[in-house]
DNA sequence: GCTAGAAATGCAATTTTGTTTCGTCTGGAA
DNA sequence: TTCCAGACGAAACAAAATTGCATTTCTAGC
C-alpha cells in the first residue's frame, strides 16, 4: 500500500488511458502499449494493490442528480490544536455534501467542495457545519457559476 | 445528453455503487439493487447514453505517481469581459496540471486546484499561467497540507 | 563476457462478465 | 376492454478477464 511502486513507462501509459476510461478492454490497451492483455492485467492488478490505483469510479453529473449547485468554501478556524483540528477534518469528511476538503496553508485553514440542490440546503449546511462549530472563525463563500474543467486526473508524464 | 433523466429508486442505487466501485459486475449489483443483471445493464447503458454518468475512470494516487502537492489557486482577474473570460477558461482548461477550474462569484473569479511534483514547478506554472497574463491581476495560492477527502461522488440520496 | 536466478512476458485454456434475444408482464390511453 | 409501449427476467451467446505454464528478458554476480 506504502511500498514504493517504481512505475515505468507501461504503467505510466495504461495509468493515462484507465484515468480517461477505465473501461477499456485490456486487450485494446495492450495494443496501444504493445503488451499483452495478459501483460497489462498484472500491471493494473499490482498498482491497484500498491494503491497507485485507488479506487475505479463512475463520474456523474451533479447537476443530472439534482445537485445543480457546486460551492467552495474557505474556512477559517479559531484554534489550531491538533486535536480540534482532527475532529474538524472528521466532522467534514463524514457530510456526503462535502465532497472534497483539504487542510490548506495559508489565509484559510480547510477548503471545501460541496455539492447541493438548493441555496436554501447550502445555507442549512452552513448552519449545522459553520455556525454549530465553535471552533470556525468565520468563512467564506464561492459559488461556482461554470464548472470549467472538473476531473481528479494527474498527469503521469 | 441533456434530455431529464428521470431517476427512479433503482437508477439511485445504481449510481451509488458506481460512484464507488464501477468494476463491480451487474450481476453482483443486480443482487444488491434486486433487478436482473440484464435491467441493471440496460440502466446503466441509459444513464451514460443520457449524461447522468459523464465518465468511468481510474482514480490515481498523485503522490505515486510523482505529484506529492496540491495547490488551491483563488484568481482574480482585470476585466469580465465575457471574450477575456472565455479566454481564461480556455486557457486554464488546457493545462494538464490545472484538475480542476471553476469559474466563481465572490472575492475571486477563479478557483483552480492544480496538481505538481516540486514547489519550483508550481513556480513556474505562475509564471506562465498568471504573471505572464495581463488579465491576472492577482491570485493567492494555498497549499494542501492534508488531502482529507477527494473524490467526486455526489449524494443520490 | 558468461551464467544462474528472478521477474515479466505471451499463448492458450478456462472462467467470469457483459450483451443480446425473446417471450411475458404491467400500466396507461383510446 | 383492447391495444400499445416500455420494462422485465431467463437463457443463450459473445466478449472480456483471469489463470497456468513454458519461454523470454532482465539483472546481478562471478
Amino acid at each position: 500500500m506504502s511500498v514504493s511502486p517504481d512505475l515505468d513507462a507501461f504503467d505510466r501509459a495504461i495509468l493515462a488511458i484507465l484515468q480517461k476510461d477505465n473501461a477499456t478492454p485490456q486487450r485494446a490497451i495492450g495494443e496501444v502499449v504493445n503488451l499483452s492483455a495478459p501483460a497489462v492485467q498484472r500491471r493494473i492488478k499490482r498498482m491497484e494493490e500498491t494503491g497507485v490505483i485507488r479506487a475505479n469510479v463512475a463520474l456523474v453529473d451533479p447537476a443530472k442528480v439534482g445537485h445543480p449547485i457546486t460551492i467552495f468554501v474557505e474556512v477559517e478556524v479559531e484554534s489550531e490544536r491538533a486535536e480540534l483540528i482532527d475532529a474538524a477534518k472528521r466532522g467534514f469528511a463524514q457530510v456526503p455534501e462535502v465532497q472534497q476538503c483539504y487542510y490548506v496553508t495559508g489565509e484559510a485553514d480547510f477548503i471545501l467542495v460541496v455539492t447541493v440542490a438548493t441555496m436554501a440546503d447550502y445555507e442549512a449546511l452552513t448552519r449545522r457545519l459553520f455556525f454549530e462549530n465553535n471552533n470556525v472563525k468565520r468563512f467564506r463563500t464561492f459559488v461556482a457559476m461554470d464548472r470549467v474543467k472538473v476531473g481528479l486526473e494527474v498527469p503521469v508524464e
